[in-house]
RNA sequence: GGUCCCGUAGCUCAGCUGGAUAGAGCAUCUGCCUUCUAAGCAGACGGUCAUAGGUUCGAAUCCUAUCGGGAUCACCA
C-alpha cells in the first residue's frame, strides 16, 4: 500500500525547496486536530526564517503550491502557522478498497526473528492474585502483538517451585492436613496449598510470640522457632533428594499446577515451554567459571565471586556466595543461557514488576559482557503495581484480590447485566455461558490493558468494573451490532456484491473519519510492538469504535436510496468489525456475534 | 542518603520524539428507542496539567530546584 504520509512529506520537501530554496531531509506532518477542517497538518513555524515571511503568508504559499502540484490534495486552509491539507475523497476510497483486498489486514511482514516472552512465573505456595493477573495479561498480549508484527514468539514461564516457601506449605500440610487433598475437600489445588502456607505462618507467629514471652529477642525467636527449623531441615532433605520429601513436594506441586491450569484456562492464556526452578537453580554455576576466565567476574579471598559494575554507575554485585552456592542473579544468568541453547532465539522479554528494574538492568549488562549475541535484545517488560484504595496488596493482611474470585465476579456481573437488558433471549445455555465469560473477561482484560504498563494503576474491589464507556464490553457490543447488520445484509444477498470504490464518491464526514482510523491500524500494531504496549491497541480500538458508533447513529445503512452507498456502508462496517476483532484478539479478548 | 519511576477534571485514565482552544470514560444534569441491537448517540457541567524557575516563536510534554507518593540499594528470591 502506498504510504500517504511519506509521499506527502516528499511533496512538502519539494515545495519548500522550490519556494524558499530550503533543503531539508525530513519533516514531521501531523494529523489535523478534530476541531479543524483537514486531514494532515503542516506546522510552518520552523520554515519562517527561510521564507522571510509571516506564518500565515508562508502557509498560504505552501498550500497553494501543494494544491496545484499534488493531485491528491483537494484543498487547504490556514490558521495562524498551521497549514491544514485536505486529502481528496477518492484517495480515501482507494485506500479503503485496498484494505478490503488485503488479507490479514494489520499483520506485519514476517520478520524471521524469534523472541521468547516470559510471563506469569508464579511461586507454587499460593494462588494467583490481581498482581499476577496484570502480569499474565500483559505478557500474553505483548506476545500476540509481536506475533502480529511478524515475529515468532515462544511463550514461557519459570516456575518457582522450590525453596523454603514451598517447604512451609508442605510442613504445615504434613502436620495439620489429615491427608486432605483437592479431591477430598473440593478445594482448588493452589488454594489448598495456599491455605497451608497461611497455616504455617500462623503457627510460626505463635511460636515466636511464646519464645519472646520466655525472654528471647524477637530476632532470635524468629531464627529459633522449632517450626522454621523444621522447614529448613525439610529444604535440606529436599536438596539431598530425600525420597519422602520429594514425593510430597511432587504431590503438592501437582495440586498447585492443576489449580493454575484452571486459572490460565479461564484467562485464555498459554505457554509453549515451561522452565522449573528446581531444574535451573544450579545452572548459573558453570557460567561463573566462564566469567572468571573472561575476566568479567572477580573472586574475593573468601571465595565469593563478584562483578564490579561501578564503572556503569551501579554497584558491585555478588554471583556466588563464599560457600559456593548461587544467588538469584546467578540462576537468571544460567536460565537465560539455557534458553538460548534450547531455542534459536534472537532475544527475550521478561514480564516482571518494576520493583525488579535494578535486577534486570544488572542481569542484561552481565549477559552482554559475557558476549552473547542475543543479549543485545533483552527487554524487561516492567509494569507498575496494582494498588488498592487501602494501599498495597499484602497476603498476610488478607488484602489480596484473588485471581479466580476476581474473574468469577466479572463473569457474574456480565450475566446480571445481560439478563437485565434482556440480551439473551433465544440463546442456548451454552451460548449464554460463553457470552458471560466473554463479556466478563473482556471487561477485566480491557480494564487492565488499557492502562500504560509502566504506570501503577488503581483497582477498587468495592466498585465493580464498568461495562459502559471506555470498556471491553462497549467494544464487544459494537462488534455484535455490526455482526447483526451483516446477518441482515447476507439475507438480503448484499454481501456477494463487491464494492467498487469508483461508484461512491462523496464521503460523509463520519465515513471519512472511520476510513482514516482503519488506515492507521497496521501502524498502530507496529508502534504497540515497538513499545511493548497493549494500551496502544486498546486506546486505538476505543477510538475506532467510537467513530463507528457515530457513523452508525448518524447514517442509515439499509434504507439509503443510493445502492452504492448501502454497499459501501456494509463493507465499511464489515471491515471495522474485522479490525475490532483482530485488535481485541491482540489483547486476548474475544468478541461475540450477539450480545 | 544514592538511584529510578510517578503527580493531568470529584474518581479512573489518554495525551509526553515540543505546536492550535489539554481529551475520554465514570459520576451529575438535558435531549434521542413506532427505522439497522439505547452495553448506544448528541450535548451541558467540571482543569493555576503538584509548585517555582529556565530553554523556545511556542512547554502538560525538554532542563533545574522544591514538595508529595512509590520502588530499589542483601553472601533473600
Amino acid at each position: 500500500m502506498i504510504d500517504l504520509n511519506s509521499q506527502l512529506q516528499a511533496e512538502v520537501i519539494k515545495a519548500l525547496k522550490s519556494l524558499y530554496l530550503l533543503e531539508i531531509k525530513d519533516l514531521e506532518l501531523q494529523q489535523t486536530r478534530k476541531d479543524f477542517v483537514g486531514d494532515v497538518t503542516l506546522v510552518v513555524f520552523p520554515y519562517l526564517k527561510a521564507s522571510r515571511k509571516g506564518p500565515e503568508q508562508t502557509s498560504q504559499e505552501i498550500g497553494e503550491y501543494l494544491k496545484e502540484h499534488v493531485s491528491f490534495i483537494a484543498d487547504f486552509n490556514v490558521i495562524k502557522g498551521f497549514l491544514n491539507l485536505v486529502i481528496a475523497d477518492t484517495v480515501w476510497l482507494e485506500k479503503f478498497g485496498e484494505i478490503l483486498k488485503t488479507e490479514n489486514y494489520g499483520k506485519g511482514e514476517k520478520k524471521n526473528e524469534t523472541i521468547m516472552v516470559e510471563y506469569s512465573s508464579p511461586n507454587t505456595n499460593k494462588p494467583l492474585h490481581l498482581g499476577h493477573v496484570r502480569n499474565i495479561l500483559l505478557g500474553y498480549s505483548v506476545s500476540e502483538i509481536l506475533k502480529a508484527a511478524g515475529k515468532d514468539i515462544i511463550k514461557t514461564q519459570i516456575i518457582n517451585d522450590r525453596g523454603i516457601h514451598i517447604c512451609k506449605s508442605m510442613l504445615a500440610w504434613q502436620r495439620w492436613g489429615n491427608g486432605e487433598t483437592p479431591d477430598s475437600t473440593g478445594v482448588k489445588g493452589d488454594k489448598l496449598v495456599g491455605n497451608y502456607y497461611v497455616k504455617f505462618d500462623q503457627e510460626y507467629k505463635k511460636e515466636i510470640e511464646s519464645l519472646v514471652n520466655e525472654g528471647l529477642e524477637e530476632k532470635e525467636a524468629k531464627e529459633q522457632a522449632p517450626i522454621i527449623l523444621a522447614a529448613r531441615e525439610m529444604l535440606k532433605k529436599w536438596e539431598q533428594g530425600d525420597e519422602e520429601v520429594v514425593a510430597l513436594w511432587k504431590k503438592m506441586n501437582g495440586w498447585v499446577y492443576d489449580g493454575f491450569d484452571k486459572t490460565y484456562k479461564t484467562m485464555g492464556v498459554d505457554f509453549q515451554k515451561l522452565y522449573y526452578e528446581s531444574d535451573t537453580y544450579l545452572l548459573g554455576k558453570k557460567v561463573v567459571e566462564e566469567g572468571l576466565a573472561k575476566g568479567v567476574f572477580e573472586k574475593d579471598p573468601d571465595g565469593s565471586v563478584w562483578i564490579d559494575l561501578t564503572a556503569e554507575g551501579l554497584d558491585r554485585k555478588i554471583l556466588l556466595r563464599s560457600d559456593g552456592t548461587s544467588v538469584y542473579m546467578t540462576q537468571d544468568i544460567g536460565t537465560a543461557i539455557q534458553r538460548a541453547e534450547d531455542f534459536a532465539i534472537n532475544g527475550m522479554i521478561y514480564t516482571v514488576g518494576n520493583e525488579q528494574d535494578y535486577h534486570f538492568k544488572v542481569l542484561f549488562i552481565i549477559l552482554k559482557k559475557l558476549g552473547y549475541a542475543w543479549a543485545e535484545h533483552l527487554y524487561h517488560l516492567s509494569y507498575g503495581m496494582v494498588d488498592l484504595p487501602t494501599g498495597k496488596m499484602k497476603s498476610r493482611e488478607g488484602t489480596v484480590v484473588d485471581a479466580d474470585d476476581l474473574m468469577q465476579e466479572q463473569i457474574d456481573t456480565a450475566k446480571e447485566i445481560s439478563e437485565e437488558l434482556g440480551k439473551t433471549e433465544g440463546m442456548t445455555e451454552e451460548e449464554k455461558t460463553n457470552l458471560y465469560n466473554m463479556v466478563g473477561m473482556g471487561a477485566l482484560k480491557y480494564f487492565i490493558l488499557k492502562v500504560d504498563p509502566k504506570k501503577r494503576m488503581m483497582f477498587n474491589p468495592a466498585e465493580s468494573i464498568d461495562f459502559q464507556g471506555n470498556t471491553g464490553p462497549f467494544i464487544q457490543y459494537t462488534h455484535a451490532r455490526i455482526k447483526s447488520l451483516l446477518r441482515r445484509a447476507e439475507k438480503d444477498g448484499l454481501l456477494e456484491k463487491d464494492f467498487n470504490a469508483s461508484t461512491y464518491t462523496s464521503l460523509a464526514g463520519v465515513e471519512r473519519e472511520l476510513i482514516k482510523f482503519l488506515v492507521q491500524f497496521p501502524e498502530v500494531v507496529q508502534v504497540a510492538a515497538e513499545e511493548l504496549s497493549p494500551a496502544q491497541i486498546a486506546n486505538y480500538t476505543y477510538d475506532l469504535v467510537k467513530a463507528y458508533n457515530a457513523f452508525y447513529q448518524q447514517l442509515p445503512i439499509f434504507t439509503d436510496e443510493n445502492e452504492s452507498a448501502v454497499l459501501f456502508r456494509i463493507h465499511l462496517s464489515a471491515q471495522t468489525a474485522e479490525v475490532v476483532k483482530m485488535a481485541m484478539g491482540l489483547l486476548g479478548i474475544t468478541v461475540p456475534k450477539r450480545m
